[in-house]
DNA sequence: AATTCGGGGGA
DNA sequence: TCCCCAGAATT
């Protein structure tokens, strides 16, 4: 058991090789299948990089098939109208992102439906950062990208030994851009992701030690499952009279009132005479 | 730098 | 109960 490290090693190629080794050794037991790495269409490498901002594997396994039956190309879902995305959304949670892909969808298409295989080009698109961006261009791409996200995090926090409260992602990505497997970044990314995610089954989560490390507020009686429950109920009825909505969703007029003006005012609802619309509403 | 945003499953 | 998930956008 080698001492706590406090601050970020430099790797010797030895060092490199081990890591690498090690990544490998587990990926080529226990890797992980997913219909998202059985295809190199770019839409729905990108489709699944959405859906799977802070979503576990298991639940997007669950809902990717039927998002790509509804909507089997970006033209598809550029076509679609933005209530029909938020329902076939329904369960994956963060609303805000079926939202996003709409929007990243017509985007798209106004400019030729190409999704680019720029990191920087991608993060300009509606709902995607900097993880999401670097992943698309790995997956989609195999483009030799560094990022961190919180697979990635663990396993060098874990790895490296690195001491609590002093690990910034900035201090980890000259360790993944070392260590990067540069011959294939896909196949990589994808072995890293798979013993991060091992390794929280083994021990506590390492990303905790992250200095970024933050505890959510509780979901029970928030407003964001107000909201939920709002957007739950648009999405079963189409459409509820505004006066209703509070019993509708056993929620306090107030409440309700201001959480439906916020939604309205991110896009994920219209207000039709009295009655509150989910998506566009119709059209003038 | 700190908050908000969903919903669910596992420990 | 507590945890946090292939994060992004806003303040």
């Amino acid at each position: 058991m080698p001492p706590p490290v406090t601050c970020t090693p430099k790797l010797d190629t030895a060092a490199i090789a081990c890591f690498r080794a090690t990544v490998y050794e587990h990926y080529r037991r226990h890797r992980r299948a997913m219909p998202w790495r059985e295809t190199d269409d770019p839409y729905r490498i990108l489709i699944s990089e959405v859906m799977l901002q802070q979503t576990q594997v298991p639940r997007v396994m669950g809902k990717y098939g039927d998002f790509l039956a509804e909507f089997p190309d970006v033209t598809a879902l550029a076509a679609s109208s933005l209530a029909r995305v938020l329902k076939v959304w329904q369960g994956l949670g963060y609303n805000r992102r079926a939202v996003a892909l709409h929007r990243l969808a017509r985007e798209l298409v106004d400019r030729g439906g190409v999704i680019p295989d720029d990191p920087t080009l991608l993060e300009k698109l509606p709902g995607i950062g900097r993880a999401t961006a670097c992943a698309i261009a790995a997956f989609a791409f195999n483009r030799p990208v560094v990022f961190i996200e919180t697979n990635i995090r663990s396993v060098f926090i874990h790895h490296f030994s690195l001491e609590r409260d002093v690990v910034a992602d900035k201090d980890l990505l000259p360790l993944v851009g070392a260590t990067l497997d540069r011959t294939n970044p896909r196949e990589w990314y994808w072995a890293l992701m798979d013993y991060g995610s091992y390794l929280k089954t083994m021990v506590p989560n390492p990303s905790r030690r992250s200095l970024g490390h933050r505890r959510q507020s509780p979901f029970e009686g928030s407003n964001r499952q107000l909201r939920g429950r709002i957007l739950r109920h648009l999405a079963i009825h189409g459409s509820e009279d505004a006066a209703c909505l509070g019993s509708a969703v056993s929620g306090e007029d107030t409440a309700v009132a201001r959480a439906v003006h916020e939604l309205q005012i991110e896009g994920f609802v219209t207000r039709w005479g009295g009655r509150v619309v989910l998506g566009e509403g119709p059209r003038a």
